[in-house]
DNA sequence: CAAGGTACTGACTTACTAGTCAGTAATCAA
DNA sequence: TTGATTACTGACTAGTAAGTCAGTACCTTG
């Protein structure tokens, strides 16, 4: 069955954005699925196969907002986006970039790419948002979209890192700050 | 010997900034300091020990920086600590809340405390210099000063992170965007 | 019905981890 | 001079980590 694979995949990702890579183990999640270690290496022979799993269910999940949201306003996909951190803040979970990118010099090759080409892919969606929202005069910012895009998602991380020790009002504190800046017409309490 | 114990921190600080403090072994201090894995448990009896003395240390400069610089303009001040985050970023190195913060879960509370207080810090500080900043007429603007803050460190932060993943220019794209849109004087080049 | 693949289990290894503790050499204070 | 304190060493333990591998139950397919 896939069905084993994927609820892996899914503790695997929860336990990433909980507790960071390197502070879980086979057995945080071999024991929840009532299997054993060996079968979870069975399905990924190392944790970097694991990460790189990890990884890429991520990659397809952005992928699939941006084939799904294409047709929105810049700011729509915007707000889709924020919600998503929005639910993680209330879970006190982190984002995958806030959690492997702190890790990113214990791993070796074929993750680091993938981990290279997960925050390219999240930057290239939101610089696209972003400059689409300015053209069609939904959104206001100087300079390229990319840096802006660059800030945007740095509040999105940050707030998620900050929220955990500040208290969880801090993701909507941060979040409207920048949503004000923006000039968006909606706020973290319209999601 | 004081000598050995701040040795010890010192190089802790830095696996932590490198590798994050669940990727980093007693063995990875004693061994290129030439003592035994004993003395630096001698030092600091747990990891968590270790953790708050690293902490503490980064408290007093923090506490340092604001004796010293607090007489300075507030958009100065802020210049100081964008120039100690412009040498990390060059070493290749992440701040300790980039790091700590992921981390948080699995610490427990002496040392959850004291990445708090360190958080809130460094918060306190940069509030105060843009609050000055903008009393002073030196930077510019919306919000509140705390909110303003948050944001500020939220780049700062993210910076070391995504400059990891997407090349070290990051860092300077990132701030010198803030650093416009706050109407300050003076940008990356000028430190 | 036989052969092969899938999805495991059970038992194991190797390597490392944090942490303990008795002993010791050197320094310092009464 | 003695006794305590400081800063270690050396030898150890107990626990946990990732990873291996032979065996097996259960489909599925020719």
């Amino acid at each position: 069955m896939a069905e084993t694979r994927e609820q892996i995949i899914g503790l695997a990702d929860e336990l990433i954005r909980e507790r960071g890579f390197n502070a879980f183990s086979y057995s945080d999640i071999s024991e929840p699925l009532g299997i054993r270690n060996s079968a979870v290496h069975y399905h990924f022979p190392t944790k970097a196969d694991l990460g790189e799993a990890v990884v890429d269910a991520e990659l397809e999940r952005v992928a699939g907002f941006r084939r799904e949201l294409g047709g929105l306003p810049g700011d729509e996909q915007l707000k889709q986006l924020v919600s998503v951190f929005y639910k993680s803040s209330k879970l006190r979970l982190i984002c995958l970039m806030g959690s492997l990118t702190p890790d990113y010099n214990t791993f070796e090759e074929p993750l680091r790419g993938k981990v290279g080409e997960m925050c390219k892919e999240v930057l290239s969606w939101v610089t696209e948002a972003l400059g689409k929202a300015r053209e069609e005069g939904r959104l206001r910012f100087e300079g390229e979209a990319r840096d802006r895009a660059l800030l945007v998602i740095s509040s999105l991380l940050s707030s998620l890192l900050l929220s955990r020790v500040l208290g969880k009002e801090t993701f909507q504190r941060m979040l409207d700050q920048v949503l004000q800046d923006l000039g968006a017409a909606w706020r973290i309490k319209d999601i």
